[in-house]
DNA sequence: AGTCACCGTGGCGATGTTCG
DNA sequence: CGAACATCGCCACGGTGACT
């Protein structure tokens, strides 16, 4: 399965539907997030300034990736198409950080369409800026969510990954019940810790590579806070992909060096194109595309004049390489020209074969001669240039040695024909 | 296609516990 | 002491998947 990071912006952990999202709403809704900042954030032409309230953001994604990424073990079309229309119902509220008094209002997702097995969707521009210029966000392994199977175990696991470094913060009962959605639900405390907090907690630290546990306060004779205790999970390691990707983008701050591959690629690519992002880019394309077709994807890339040469030939590596029936067709040539060359040769080794032969049979041949015989083969002795004159003997000989050539020759190319036919 | 066991989710009555 | 809360055990319901 693809590994795929989310770089969450921290907003968007924290925010507080009025509804509930399922977990297949989740952990859709953070795959559309990760496409559309893998879309957004390697895209020239959607610049941070540009992005406002005049614009439509149209991001897209395979059905596959879609189902793989997010772990549903559902290939139900018209189910995921319920659980979007739901996930498009959920409103969220953002209110004006300087003045209290104004806000605003937006759908998490305003449009999906399907078309064939590609969804296109459309997110609130307030959502895509977040995610190009996310300066506080949280880290989230898509791999270690798709596992989860209860929604709190999702809600909870990314609150954990948000603040693992620190501590999450002791909260009231009330605030956990508005972050999970539980305000109405499991009133008694015995059934929110039953249904929410320990099977969430039992999941996470079986599936994911953090440790959660939590302690209650009471205040009073009744349980006022959660404080919840974050710690690694020895037995599943964060995955090596977070690892990688840390190292990339600390390389990309440091401007450390590349692999030789790398910057030969880099060198590849068109003149405007070669910006220190790029490198990184190349080098991540590497760790999952061989060179070779890496290589040509950029030859037909420059060829193809794409607008954003980029986003261009990224999709052509995640695709299949668009450039592999170019590399196919190359590589029958040079199979044809091999084969060419070879045939060249064999017909050399058996010209001088026959060479031999036909020496060897003219010396026979010439010993059972009669004087008539003789006598034809030296027509045209006489002629020679003196320079060039042999006895009778070998001139009749290299007369009839030419001569068993030439049938064998024929002989042979009857046999050459047959097998090019073949 | 129908049956059935199993699981997850949400809930409730009875009972135990705690603290003002 | 008793109200308020926590806990236990159990039930209903719907979805799912194996089996016939």
């Amino acid at each position: 399965m693809k590994k795929k990071i989310l770089n969450k912006p921290n907003e968007l952990i924290s925010l507080l539907p009025r509804e509930s999202i399922s977990v297949i709403q989740q952990k859709s809704y953070n795959v559309f997030l990760v496409e559309a900042q893998t879309q957004v954030k390697f895209s020239n032409e959607i610049k941070y300034t540009d992005i406002n309230k005049g614009n439509k953001y149209l991001f897209n994604i395979t059905f596959k990736e879609l189902v793989d990424m997010a772990g549903i073990d559902k290939k139900d079309y018209e189910y995921i198409k319920e659980e979007l229309q739901k996930l498009m119902k959920i409103v969220v509220e953002v209110v004006d950080k300087e003045n209290k008094n104004n806000w605003s209002l937006f759908h998490l997702l305003e449009c999906v369409e399907k078309e064939e097995n590609i969804f296109e969707y459309s997110l609130n521009w307030r959502i895509v800026q977040a995610l190009k210029n996310c300066d506080f966000f949280t880290k989230l392994d898509l791999q270690q969510l798709s596992k989860l199977k209860c929604k709190y175990s999702v809600i909870l696991y990314e609150l954990a990954i948000r603040y693992e470094k620190f501590k999450i913060p002791k909260m009231t009962i009330e605030t956990f019940r508005k972050r999970t959605n539980t305000e109405d639900t499991y009133n008694r405390m015995y059934d929110l810790k039953k249904h929410v907090l320990d099977k969430a907690c039992k999941e996470i630290t079986k599936k994911t590579d953090i440790k959660l546990s939590y302690d209650t306060e009471k205040q009073g004779r009744k349980i006022a806070y959660i404080d919840f205790h974050i710690d690694n999970n020895p037995q599943v390691q964060p995955t090596k992909q977070v690892q990688k990707l840390e190292e990339t983008e600390a390389q990309i701050r440091k401007n450390e060096d590349y692999s030789n591959e790398v910057l030969f690629l880099f060198e590849q690519l068109p003149k405007d194109e070669q910006i220190e992002v790029n490198k990184s880019i190349l080098s991540k394309l590497l760790r999952k595309h061989n060179f070779e077709y890496i290589k040509e994807d950029i030859k037909y890339a420059k060829k193809q004049k794409p607008k954003n040469f980029m986003s261009y030939l990224m999709s052509s590596c995640n695709l299949g390489h668009y450039s592999r029936t170019e590399l196919e067709k190359q590589k029958v040539r040079e199979e044809t020209e091999q084969k060419i060359e070879y045939h060249k040769r064999e017909q050399q080794e058996l010209l001088k074969k026959i060479k031999l032969k036909a020496q060897e049979l003219a010396k026979k041949k010439y010993s059972k001669l009669g004087s008539e015989e003789k006598k034809k083969y030296l027509k045209g002795y006489d002629m020679q240039l003196p320079f060039f004159k042999t006895t009778k003997e070998n001139y009749i000989i290299e007369a009839i040695q030419t001569e068993m050539e030439t049938n064998l020759k024929q002989e042979h190319s009857i046999y050459f024909i047959k097998e090019k036919e073949d």
